[in-house]
DNA sequence: AATTATCCTACTTTTAAAGTGGGAATATTA
DNA sequence: TAATATTCCCACTTTAAAAGTAGGATAATT
């Protein structure tokens, strides 16, 4: 019962990409840095988000990835949907009850589809505008950035 | 993000134990052949259940396990603990943040916690005797037990 | 004594997670 | 136009965990 490491690092990705939504384009190479994953690994996990039309990607020198909305507009269930091969605690978890044959008969089926509609309930009212102020609560409003990233300018 | 099938057939084990908790002991191949799971993986889910105090047994012709108590002491929170390996949603779903160096500024973790706990929540308040009620609303009640298993008694 | 069961430990197989590698395509900069 | 910096895409490797097996020791019943 356990969120695999693409959902979890998407997350922080997506994070990581609305705190910087004003900066334009970032790269996989900077965003690997900062949240100290491999690069190889996010390039992955940026093709997923990107198919998912979550985030965009602009080639070449300064090009690499933004929001293709304002953070308010993504739900961390959006974005577990899109990067977990398993979104269901058990196949039976649909309401349509999967492929197993004991569906109509099992109530343990109702347990995990209780679980599941609970957990997506959760996570679908959940955004990243959410998760920015909940940050901003722990911690002041960071906007030390710019010292860390020189290269990256604020846009307006 | 899914149950493995050590949890979710602990659950089922449980809820026939449940259902049959008045006919005494009953046999790892009986509940095998039931419902329809290996008898060697389950006789692996119940030394877990036993460890963990869940179920009680008896060796020898006529043995088999049965329930240490009432099926309103087990929630289904219990029976999953007992019985998965990971019980967390993420490494620093924990309340200590588990190992993770970034923890104090990450609010991925926040997220993490959150479902954690709302999900224990769920699950540790809902126990097998709801589970035999919904059952019952599901089915009608169902006693025919005996024409498919008529070595077990009921006993009072 | 034979039978029916749990108990226990170790092992095998299968599957998915986690991560790598390298070259093609595309955009920018010098 | 050449060099550089990036995404894109596909296939591959490695690692770890899930899932399931095997077999003999122990204990209770018949």
């Amino acid at each position: 019962m356990r969120v695999s490491t693409k959902g979890r690092y998407a997350l922080r990705v997506m994070l990581y990409l609305a705190e910087h939504y004003t900066f334009g384009y970032i790269s996989v190479k900077d965003i690997a840095k900062e949240e100290d994953l491999s690069p190889k690994y996010v390039e992955q996990i940026m093709c997923k988000l990107t198919k998912a039309s979550l985030i965009m990607a602009v080639r070449g020198a300064h090009g690499g990835y933004r929001l293709t909305n304002s953070p308010s507009h993504y739900s961390v269930g959006q974005i577990i949907k899109a990067t977990e091969s398993y979104t269901e605690f058990a196949p039976c978890a649909n309401s349509d009850g999967g492929t197993c044959p004991r569906y109509k008969k099992c109530i343990s089926a109702d347990v995990w589809q209780l679980v599941q509609s609970t957990v997506e309930e959760l996570l679908n009212n959940l955004t990243l505008t959410d998760l920015l102020r909940m940050q901003q609560n722990k911690l002041g409003t960071p906007s030390l950035y710019l010292t860390y990233l020189p290269h990256l300018k604020k846009i307006d």
